[in-house]
DNA sequence: AAAGTAAATGATAATCATTTTCTTTTACTT
DNA sequence: AAGTAAAAGAAAATGATTATCATTTACTTT
């Protein structure tokens, strides 16, 4: 499931892009920390740990670009700036995300579970739906427990 | 169940605010150009022909005002601005956006939906629902109909 | 393997939405 | 009508993102 570098090469050039130390350093990071939802400062921050010189508008530059492939997608939650994640299964819709308003955590929600809507949606109001972005904001289950106690 | 200007007074006074000419401008703009989504720029724009010497931080502070308030919402398209609309149900979660990649249209859902999933993150993964955000993108009903043409 | 070329990078300046600061004005209280 | 804290206006500051441009590099062609 993991792509690996020489996949991400034949991504890049299948399209014209050239796979340069740059471009396989920030997919090594965005894929180890699939978990954190990094903005692309903190991205910043870490590509430089193992490839030092490189500079903040290339990590823009080739986000934007692997946001065009397909490889990442970003959402935008409240505090400005927005937050990339690689993209597991390219083509799929996106995932959801539950945002936990005491702890600040940011919670992926992988089943989908709109299909019933997105059919109402086309049936009702003639609108067919090609992808969404959903966020719930609550509390999670670790800052319920602890506020019982 | 439009709220009027002596409603807004109200709101506003309960709160310790007071209610100026500005202010009443301003909500006044939101209320008449509800369908719209109109960004903060646009929201200045418009309340300057009502109230032209208002200045562009006034509009932010009280459009960041009346959020607290519960008396509009926005919403974060991916233009990198923040849309306002009047909150036509206070306490009710927020209601959906239908985004028409063709033609950009913002469209309205007032019907939540989404109750069995939020049951759901609450049963399965112990997470509360609050409130949530959600954007479908797709292909509006009259951009659907042009293409057939 | 060396040369050629367009694409990519790094550094820096520019941009754009939003926030802050600070002085003046105004809404509401006494 | 006077007093006061909040609000407004103007302009500077901030912070994320984008554009510019000279230099470097990945990949192609010889």
């Amino acid at each position: 499931m993991v792509a690996n570098t020489i996949e991400f090469g034949s991504i890049l050039h299948s399209s014209g892009y050239k796979l340069t130390a740059q471009r396989q350093a920030l997919l090594e990071i965005i894929q180890d920390k699939k978990e954190q939802h990094l903005c692309t400062e903190e991205i910043f921050d870490e590509v430089r740990k193992i490839y030092p010189g490189i500079g903040l508008a290339t990590v823009y530059r080739n986000l934007q670009l692997f946001e065009k492939l397909g490889l990442v997608h970003h959402i935008l939650l409240e505090d400005g700036c927005m937050r990339f994640q690689i993209m597991d299964s390219p083509g799929k819709h996106r995932h959801h995300h539950l945002v936990c308003e005491v702890c600040g955590d940011v919670i992926d929600v992988e089943e989908d579970m709109l299909e019933t809507i997105e059919k109402k949606l086309l049936s009702e109001m003639g609108f067919t739906v090609k992808d969404h972005k959903v966020q719930f904001f609550g509390i999670c289950k670790k800052c319920a427990e602890k506020e019982i106690k």
